[in-house]
RNA sequence: GCGCCCUUCGUCUAUCGGUUAGGACGCCAGGUUUUCAACCUGGAAAGAGGGGUUCGAUUCCCCUAGGGCGUGCCA
């Protein structure tokens, strides 16, 4: 049987981290498989849907790199069908018409919890004969069996059972007849096809009461596997106070989407002692045996060391240009045809150092400014009279040293000796005047990549 | 309240009855070094508590504690 998964987020708001997380795990199940992962917008709530949020989740999606089969599926559009579904689950008498009012159902909740009895709704229309049936407004319930138990076999949390006396006659049609979500993701489900449903265990509940949906309706269950949700680093669960929430964000903060990917995966999910992987390795080992069942914290340092790692061992063509994609997605300026040539040079020497775009752009601060640099307060500390010296000194000979590592390092050290110093001294100016900063790349790889002439002019400039 | 789930270093995790309980991030110390970073070496650091089962439990069972989720005409 080839698998089918999908994501099906709601739109109320931004993508959030979790949903990334539940998408990566049900993109590589199914590709790693060869099957079909979809994406279904769960937007029945038109009160808190939005289309902002929907562009949100499909711009996630693609910055994650998550393609899904077809098209985005609205489930508000299929509200006809599901409500079919709910017909028909009544005139087989697996639903029934409940004209309580939300009043009275309130009522009763209160008067059970005071008395510390179950909450659970008891209808009394479950078995009320339709020739009573007031010409009232009513929801359509489903019929719960009250005998018996329910075991959900899940591949994450294994066997669960619950008793059918804890399950409640769920609404599945609201009284102005629109679907709710818990027929609605059953239909959708059965409809798309879906094979396997991986989901935040938050809906490990809830697949008990869905299964019987399924079984009224003579559906095959699919296979559940409920994964344990990311809490935040006091192992609360993940709010606005814990940092970002929306993947967006992260994408802002200038974390490449290969190491979100690998992050996240390596939360709740492992394959032995691997660390830092690629995409394809995810796919070839992913599977639902290598989830754990406990909740993960999120963890912004163990995300920053795989992003510099990422960072690292991406090939410099693809680099820049996701370092561009950055710079578009946050508005930034893109880089300028003479700023190119330099950052295609200099990047190698660059990557290795950066744990963020962000960071990578900082680091590279030496192209991304122009003449003339002003030095920044500790950088312009480093430039006394002794350095302006050295680095007049300097000027004349580097006009005719051959412009190689080798031989630059061979002309420093004998300007160092000559002032009886060592080369320490004389980097700080440098970096000065390269860069206009006390912290930089190697003063090597600085002057290798800027050339000669700019080299000779940022230092003549700070000489002075 | 009731139901379901979870619990190994600070964090993410390995272990699927027998290990000096391993790795990674972070942290500390040392080394390398032209700054920062990187890198190298070393170190501290864990089975929530209590009962069982067993020759032997981190591993299986029960209880307690703590945490999470659900208990909506939200999804």
């Amino acid at each position: 049987m080839s698998v089918v998964t999908r994501i099906a987020p709601s739109p109320t708001g931004y993508m959030h981290i979790g949903t990334a997380r539940t998408a990566l795990f049900n993109w590589l199940y199914a590709r790693g498989r060869g099957g079909k992962f979809l994406l279904r917008i769960e937007d029945t709530d038109r009160a808190r849907s939005t289309p902002e949020a929907t562009e949100a989740i499909l711009r996630g999606m693609d910055w994650l790199g998550f393609n899904y089969d077809g098209e985005a599926v609205s489930q508000f559009a299929r509200a006809d069908r599901h409500a079919e579904v709910a017909h028909q689950l009544l005139a087989q008498g697996a639903a029934y018409k409940c004209f309580a009012t939300p009043e009275e159902i309130n009522d009763f909740r209160e008067a059970a919890r005071a008395e510390g009895k179950s909450t659970l709704f008891r209808s009394p229309w479950r078995d009320a004969d339709p020739a009573t049936h007031p010409d009232a407004p009513y929801v359509v319930r489903i019929k719960m069996p009250r005998e018996g138990e329910t075991v959900i076999a899940d591949e994450v949390q294994g066997n669960v059972t619950f008793r059918n006396d804890q399950l409640d006659d769920m609404v599945l049609l609201r009284s102005d007849g629109t679907p709710v979500y818990m027929l609605a993701v059953v239909v959708d489900d059965h409809d798309m096809g879906v094979t396997h449903v991986i989901r935040g265990d938050d809906h490990l509940n809830n697949a008990a009461r869905q299964a019987q949906i399924y079984t009224a309706m003579g559906w095959p269950l699919p296979v559940y596997a409920h994964i344990p949700l990311i809490h935040g680093p006091d192992g609360k669960k993940l709010s606005k106070r814990h940092g970002a929430l929306g993947v967006e964000e992260y994408r802002d903060m200038g974390y490449p989407a290969a190491a979100m990917r690998n992050y996240l995966a390596r939360l709740g999910w492992s394959h032995g002692d691997d660390e830092f992987f690629s995409d394809a390795q995810a796919l070839e080992w992913f599977d639902l045996g290598g989830i754990g069942k406990s909740p993960a914290r999120f963890d912004f340092k163990k995300l920053d060391n795989l992003s510099g790692q990422h960072i690292a061992a991406m090939d410099d063509a693809a680099l820049l240009q996701e370092l561009a994609a950055f710079l578009a997605a946050t508005g930034a300026p893109a880089l300028t045809d003479n700023q190119m040539p330099l950052m295609q040079a200099g990047i190698s020497g660059l990557k290795e150092r950066a744990k963020t775009f962000p960071e990578l752009l900082d680091k590279a601060h030496y192209i991304l400014t122009s003449r003339p640099i002003a030095p920044d307060e500790k950088a312009a500390k480093s430039l006394d009279d002794v350095s302006r010296g050295m680095l007049n000194e300097l000027t004349p000979q580097l006009q005719n040293v051959s412009w190689t590592r080798e031989d630059l390092e061979a002309l420093m050290a004998a300007i160092a000796e000559a002032h009886d110093t060592k080369f320490g001294k004389l980097a700080a100016p440098l970096r000065a005047a390269l860069a206009g900063r006390s912290v930089t790349p190697s003063v090597y790889d600085m002057m290798l990549v800027l050339g000669r002439d700019e080299s000779i002019a940022r230092i003549a400039d700070a000489a002075t």
